[in-house]
DNA sequence: ATAATACCTGAACTCAACTTTAGGTCAATA
DNA sequence: TATTGACCTAAAGTTGAGTTCAGGTATTAT
């Protein structure tokens, strides 16, 4: 059992933000003895799973439904595996978004590269103007 | 030369945001005719550049800064060039991310088709307890 | 002539995810 | 005994990136 502050340097988080998780309703079984939250294995994998579902592009209120079917036992495995399904897609498909933003930036920093070396861009337009006539 | 509303339909934003991106400074060289924006390729192109330094994690103040240093002339290749190749660490570093984000959600689709498949999490929860004793 | 469009502005509003503030409890230490 | 430190709350404030609103102009269609 921790308490919040140990939780915080143990996940890297300020306490602010975990007492914010906590009323969001992001812990929906975390006990507390008196006013006093006791963390327990389970709310530090809770923890976990919340920075890689925000990273995938969860909003807080759709990880804590996430955290409530956790909560609620067998009965939700199906949508649980449906979201991971869901979220499994739209990480793929950040990725590959990124990976034009960086083709992007690759050509920028060749083609600043180059015109840092020729003082200009005027031979480095050729290869940008929209098509004429 | 365009009108807002029709570089809003070429660049599939509504026309607050390209104005939005205007009132921050986004389009140094804009210009008007009596109060009435006329759009360039030039500023097609910056809303291209927007939309990946956006991507890449940028934010509108420093993409600001980007489209005056574009503005002001060859005396600004080499902070262009720099921004670019910070940019590029910082969008692989993202991919990289994603990726481990990736990983830990393609081991719950396979949790969860076990968990399903069993009707329970006896077996699985073998995988994931902590270490005891 | 009037009404519908497409443009304009400044200011207020929204939303998400925190963070900060102000005030309070409780246990241990100087 | 008093103050320090770790916890608590509710409520207000912050930031970023827009969006919406209320009111105004100018041109075109009925």
């Amino acid at each position: 059992m921790y308490t919040i502050g140990q939780v915080a340097k143990l996940v890297h988080l300020p306490i602010s933000t975990i007492r914010y998780y906590d009323k969001e309703g992001l812990f929906p079984t975390l006990e507390r003895t008196s006013g006093i939250r006791k963390f327990s294995e389970k709310e530090l994998e809770a923890l976990r799973m919340i920075e890689c579902l925000k990273k995938s592009g969860l909003k807080i209120k759709e990880i804590k439904l996430f955290m409530e079917w956790c909560a609620q036992g067998s009965s939700t495995y199906e949508k649980r595996l449906e979201l991971f399904l869901h979220q499994r897609k739209v990480v793929e498909e950040k990725i590959e978004k990124l990976e034009k933003v960086l083709d992007m930036i690759q050509f920028k920093c060749w083609y600043y590269e180059q015109a840092l070396a020729d003082g200009n861009e005027d031979r480095l337009k050729t290869y940008t103007e929209t098509p004429q006539d």
